[in-house]
DNA sequence: CTGAAAGCGCTTACAG
DNA sequence: CTGAAAGCGCTTACAG
């Protein structure tokens, strides 16, 4: 029953308890002792008045929002609303708020969106975009914010990082394929000036070496990550006059898709001639026949991850070096090998 | 340069300037007329401190937190992402910051979700799932919260409506087929318990009465929402003896995937014998070969509509009868049709 | 056109 | 084990 006129404050708890604030405040947080009966009566003043505590003069006094934000460099991709959900996982049990702000468009720029969270006083930002800039985690650790990435190196100390491992993954791919039997395996990659480029192509040849097959440069092309790219790759690899692959990796599931077309325009059958694998397991993976054999990242787990350094900062006082966390990702059979 | 060892207030502003903390802030605010001199010394000093106000004080002297919620039913369904972007490019521009929670998972039930939105003192509340309770509404609505739903009716006050106009969707589908030559159009459905099923049932009548074709409820299957409801669905309609269709309309994207299935098993091709289409526009649906024609929900609008019907309440002082506002979706076009 | 001062609802150092 | 009181940084009614 709140009082008319006005919300229940924690001098309403006080007075209906017979105690002061300070002791309501203690009984709320735990932060020292206080006699069992005192407790039980606050306890059922609370209950009785339906107090709920007011964040914004919490906030206020500790200097604290208890606020995190994520930013993602396309709310679009179906990666980052899951990082969003694993983030949820971990901080909302802990009464923390969490803000996701898209910082795709250019009249959103990452200049302003990161200023616009400053103002706002996050206590942790979560870093996504590929093409935040030093500056911007500059601003972010000078503010006092604590930051957590999912690219680039710790070495610049200005805050943790969560990924997956790439090249594992494809190397797994490629160890799945050895193991189904296939030995002439092809690699369509995207473009090598961003980062998946490297540490996929990476991944294949580690898987390669692994299984102790030759890397053959004929049977690695160079593309964009697209459906186009796939397109190109697959009809250059299986041109006239060259040896054909028995099965392809593809660097995206992107280019899987587009490799498929090519395929099936050439009228060979997958994965009977042809086998065919992608990478990211988008939604279209399982949607498409065949079903594309691809690699999940672990969107969530990484979310949660990133939750959890942020915490053991804003939390549990963790004041040392920052992290990086390289978590595994997950293999995905399907029809397509 | 803040000075050292802690925050710039308004305070320091107020010294540097030379006038008190209630002109810095009317400076801030515009809520009273400032002499255009002493308003420049002002911005000057804000300028050289780099002063950014508190949003905790103001949030608690004010009664507001200027923060917004859109609670979802499913974070990895890719509509709510677009609806968190359209919120955003309302919300962000006027500093509010909004937080996306996901009650998907049975242990962050909606009524926590709820629960904890209510605790931090939003200001505006969108509800997205469909599972939402006139008691979670109530709730909000008590606690003087603006809510925003995207399903139900406005009869019971508790806040503003948004949605697309699915009937008039399908509607459009069956007018773009009709316009294409096609006349016996099948119509795959999900669960007609869900609304979408009611409505979606009801723009295929439509569009056929609006071409002057008959209503054939051996063109019409009840189905599941899933691709294992368009495989059956197709394959009921295909069966032996029964006078084929020349096009099928599946009530969603996933069901027109199990239809092409279905199709492709039987040897038919896409649009060549039959025409396919699908609603809602997933990922895949540009994807898959054929690639489909669909319709596209508009999500993101349908967030813009939700932010700027709460700013109406919140900021714009708008304090009259819920409003139901209804928007056009957009067919897709594509290769199936 | 401008200022002094109260007060929003908490937490915590200080005191007992 | 408990309380009185200061103070976090704003906004605004009141006064001039």
């Amino acid at each position: 029953m709140p009082k008319v006129g006005g919300r229940v404050g924690i001098g309403d708890v006080a007075a209906a308890a017979g105690v002061s604030t300070t002791t309501v405040s203690h009984v709320l947080s735990g932060n020292r002792p206080v006699r069992a009966s005192t407790r039980a009566q606050v306890e059922a003043a609370i209950r009785k008045l339906g107090y709920r505590p007011d964040p914004s003069a919490r906030s206020l006094r500790i200097q604290r929002t208890e606020n995190v934000a994520l930013v993602v460099p396309d709310i679009t991709n179906p990666f980052f609303p899951q990082l969003a959900a694993g983030m949820q996982d971990i901080l909302h049990p802990e009464g923390y708020l969490i803000s996701v702000s898209d910082a795709a468009l250019p009249v959103r720029s990452l200049d302003a969106v990161v200023q616009h969270l400053l103002d706002r006083r996050m206590d942790g930002i979560v870093m996504a975009p590929h093409f935040a800039t030093p500056m911007h985690h500059t601003r972010i650790a000078e503010s006092g914010a604590k930051l957590v990435r999912l690219s680039g190196s710790i070495d610049d100390g200005l805050g943790d990082i969560v990924r997956s491992d790439d090249t594992a993954g494809v190397a797994g791919v490629v160890r799945h394929l050895v193991e189904r039997g296939y030995r002439r395996i092809a690699f369509i990659n995207g473009e090598v000036t961003a980062e998946p480029g490297r540490l996929r192509i990476a991944g294949y040849r580690r898987g390669l070496s692994e299984a102790g097959l030759d890397y053959d440069e004929d049977l690695v092309k160079t593309e964009t990550f697209t459906r186009d790219g796939g397109m190109n790759g697959a009809q250059s690899l299986l041109r006239r006059g060259a040896r054909q692959p028995d099965a392809i990796v593809c660097a995206n599931d992107l280019i899987a898709v587009g490799a498929m077309d090519a395929l099936r325009r050439r009228g060979l059958s997958i994965p009977g001639d042809i086998a065919l694998t992608g990478y990211d397991d988008i939604e279209a993976a399982a949607l498409l026949s065949p079903s594309l054999t691809t690699v999940h990242n672990p969107a969530r787990e990484i979310g949660r991850s990133c939750a959890r350094l942020l915490l053991d900062r804003l939390a549990d006082g963790y004041d040392g070096p920052p992290r990086d966390v390289v978590l595994p990702n997950r293999l995905i059979p399907r029809e397509s090998s």
